[in-house]
DNA sequence: CAGTGAGCGAGCTTCCGCTTGACTT
């Protein structure tokens, strides 16, 4: 409608009606630059993705009725459908413009029977590239709009309508009321599940890794140091501990040295996929925060789409890569290279992810924006510069009377190609060492043995999925669509079946033997603790949702059902086979797993018990509540009611022991009396808490709430007393300002709202008026952006 | 960012894909 006003606006300053030809592409963005290519004789408008879809609450699809989906207007989409139907009626000629794909189709044929439109005046185009002769060559070559196709995207619908509509309420009744289940998000949290199975399943294996530190002299007779690795490992501390003694009267000398030259490739140009795990590894980004700084580049034209499964570039932008990368670098570092989508189910709509304008290296913007629109720039780049030229050289040492031999390797980039300019980063960094430069050694030659060492080494469990590798798994999959990437992972946190935390791994003991000057020594060391950062695991509603759904729909649970439906699809928009008929035979199986995994069997999915309470004799279990999952002492019964306690966060319904569970009912627990106030200790949302009185105070880290004794507590209470006398610097009474020590620092608060001080600004020093001037500086800002998205989408997803 | 701290037998939930705005502790 935007646009359509600028139009008129232009068009009443010099007098002329309205066009009489329409073009409708599905983004407002696209329209805007359409425009400026197309000139006056054209309005662009756009329809914002689907005008149609199924009756949002309602089933919507007619099971006696062969399958007919029932469509309506979305109520936020009347407006616009109105804007659209007005510039309809005035045109003579309307070209669909919406994007090359199954999804597009379907939109240009809703817009065709929702604007009543008629063959004679309907012109179906499509475009790749948004150029001026791109755009008027498809002009010049219209279409018609291809009913199988929009039927294969109907079959899509109502098929994820069927499958959504019918599960979830199963899990409603079976598990707890407001879940949901379908063919992708369901799919997306097994993967998750299965994951943290293999993790809790791991037996870490241990083995001796033997480094050592060699000094040798190189060609120019000058005395350096050579650190290397013995090829094999122990599996015993026995075998590595005599393998060092063996070291200690023994002489070592170079076997071989072999020299290889190696080539390293750029990856191809970002999709929606590629992106999101690029900055997820480059800048720790969750994958609905790189889609909103990529949607915010978009609109204001810095980057191509960002919704894209093609790893395409347009002649346009290999041009003008070629002449950036020569202007740049030179000839020799550009290669023209062509990528091909190869990810199961991609069907290419659009360009890769690329700058617009290849020529501006940076733009303006907010920190996030840059990083980002940097990242996109150097991928692009990268992707049309040569291969790296590496050079690996390989030094074999022989330890004599031994048959293990000693392996140092060294790395030369001896033409850095590419690398100039980016290197994509990989899932795990830590375990990759530099590779350096080796001395110049000859064959034959001795060494003399500085100091070695076997450290005890221990193999780790599979990782588990951030955000983004969740994303890359379900791309390798062919399940999900870029445009869908962001919203299921949001999809399966929100609905409480996987949570993203910080996992903390606890620090293991290992072995270390080390061998210097002769002298053998033996040390047990600790490991330090390492913290995963944004991995997602599964809640016990996870858990029990997804052992629910494999046991009752196999089919639908399979990693290759979409792979599977998407064949039916394909053989649809073909023509070969009827949608409705494909559905069916769908239906037909599907249905009655419903109804059999509907029949009450007076339990609830998932109930497990855990032993029996050696107090009470009473049974305990574990099981899904209204809020999660609860252990419950003893059965519901007229005369008695079962006791209940909700698990930590940190424990699930799949791990949690018999002992743990009986520890929950241990709290709250009266600690004693301090000053006539009963001091309790108890575990809330945040942790650990001891409350005397009115107050609550947090236990320190890594207390344990059963271990509190009450001088403790008495303790924590005194200390909570002093920081709180200190908490106060200043007040201004009449105004209810503030100025109190935080745990961040000194901050102003008025009327239950907190202001920043300015790190150059001496709390103790503000005056009245230098309070209020920074509270209304503070409200004249604007507001953070990450958490103006966040907010509104937790309140749409939870409506 | 600056504080918080249950409840566990009664009300309307849910899908996937295409796209952009409208909201404030």
């Amino acid at each position: 409608m935007f646009l359509c006003t600028i139009f008129q606006m232009n068009h009443k300053k010099r007098g002329i009606t309205m066009p009489k030809k329409l073009v409708i592409v599905e983004s407002p963005a696209k329209a805007k630059t359409i425009e400026k290519f197309l000139g006056d004789d054209y309005s662009v408008m756009s329809s914002k993705g689907h005008i149609r879809d199924l009756k949002e609450k309602e089933f919507s699809v007619d099971l006696n009725n062969n399958y007919k989906p029932l469509y309506e207007i979305p109520a936020d989409k009347q407006e616009l459908v109105n804007n659209l139907q007005k510039a309809a009626d005035k045109s003579d000629i309307i070209w669909l413009a919406s994007d090359e794909d199954r999804e597009g189709e379907a939109i240009a044929w809703h817009l065709y029977e929702v604007l009543g439109l008629t063959e004679a005046k309907t012109r179906r185009i499509v475009f790749h590239e948004i150029t001026k002769t791109a755009i008027q060559k498809a002009i010049e070559n219209p279409r018609h709009i291809n009913l199988n196709l929009v039927d294969a995207q109907q079959a899509r619908r109502v098929l994820d309508r069927i499958v959504g509509f019918e599960l979830s309420p199963v899990l409603w009744k079976k598990i707890k009321p407001a879940l949901s289940a379908g063919r992708v998000q369901s799919v997306t949290v097994r993967l998750v599940v299965e994951r943290e199975r293999e993790i809790n399943n791991f037996k870490a294996e241990a083995s001796y890794r033997v480094t050592a530190i060699f000094n040798v002299t190189d060609t120019q007779g000058k005395d350096v140091e050579l650190k290397s690795e013995l090829s094999k490992r122990f599996t015993t501390k026995e075998e590595a501990k005599s393998f060092l003694e063996a070291c200690i009267n023994t002489t070592f000398t170079i076997e071989q040295i072999e020299t290889k030259p190696a080539k390293q490739t750029p990856a191809p140009p970002f999709t929606t996929s590629t992106l999101q795990q690029e900055a997820s590894r480059k800048f720790g980004f969750p994958v609905g925060l790189t889609m909103r700084i990529a949607q915010k580049l978009y609109e204001a034209g810095k980057i191509t789409y960002m919704r894209t499964d093609s790893v395409n570039l347009s002649d346009l932008a290999l041009g003008t890569a070629k002449q950036e990368i020569i202007e740049m670098a030179g000839e020799k570092y550009h290669t023209f290279r062509q990528y091909h989508t190869k990810s199961k189910g991609a069907q290419e709509a659009h360009e890769a992810i690329r700058p617009t304008y290849i020529n501006q290296h940076a733009i303006e913007g907010t920190l996030q924006e840059k990083k980002l629109y940097d990242l996109i720039w150097k991928r692009t780049i990268a992707s049309q510069m040569s291969d790296a030229q590496i050079e690996k050289t390989t030094i074999s040492i022989n330890v004599n009377g031994k048959t293990e031999k000693f392996v140092s390797t060294g790395e030369i980039i001896k033409f850095d190609g590419f690398l100039k300019v980016y290197l994509e980063s990989t899932d795990d960094d830590q375990e990759q060492e530099a590779k350096g430069i080796l001395p110049k050694l000859s064959l034959n030659q001795p060494l003399q043995l500085i100091s070695a060492e076997a450290q005890e080494r221990f193999t780790q469990h599979p990782p588990r999925y951030t955000e983004a590798s969740l994303v890359r798994k379900l791309e390798e999959l062919g399940i999900g669509r870029p445009s869908t990437y962001a919203p299921t992972i949001s999809t399966i946190q929100n609905r409480e079946y996987v949570d993203k935390k910080e996992i903390e791994n606890p620090p293991r003991t290992y072995e270390l033997i080390t061998l210097r000057k002769g002298q053998i020594k033996e040390e047990i060391k600790k490991e330090k603790v390492t913290i995963e950062k944004g991995k997602l695991s599964p809640t016990s509603i996870g858990f029990v949702v997804n052992d629910f759904l494999t046991q009752h729909f196999p089919d639908i649970m399979n990693y290759n059902f979409t792979a599977k439906v998407e064949n039916d699809f394909d053989e649809i928009a073909e023509g070969k086979i009827n949608w409705t008929k494909s559905i069916d035979n769908f239906y037909k199986a599907f249905h009655p797993s419903v109804e059999e995994a509907m029949i009450n069997t007076g339990k609830k999915a998932g109930e497990r018990q855990l032993g029996i309470d050696p107090k009470t004799g009473k049974p305990v279990f574990v099981k899904i509540g209204r809020f999660g999952a609860v252990v419950q002492i003893g059965e519901k019964s007229p005369v008695e009611k079962p006791q209940f306690a909700s698990l930590r966060s940190n424990q699930t319904l799949e791990t949690i022991t018999l002992e743990e569970a009986l520890d929950l009912f241990k709290l709250p627990m009266t600690l004693g009396q301090y000053e006539n106030e009963s001091i309790t200790v108890s575990v809330g949302r945040f942790g650990p808490y001891i409350r005397y009185g009115k107050t609550f105070i947090s236990l320190p880290k890594g207390q344990d709430p059963l271990e509190m004794t009450i001088e403790k507590a008495i303790e924590l209470i005194k200390a909570k007393r002093i920081t709180d006398a200190n908490r106060q610097i200043k007040s201004f009474d009449e105004d209810n300002i503030l100025i109190l020590n935080g745990r961040f620092g000194a901050y102003i608060t008025q009327n239950g709202k907190n202001y920043k001080i300015p790190k150059d600004m001496t709390p103790a020093e503000l005056t009245l008026e230098d309070c209020k001037r920074l509270i209304t500086e503070a409200a004249a800002k604007p507001k953070k952006q990450l958490a103006k998205g966040m907010k509104h989408f937790k309140k749409t997803t939870k409506k």
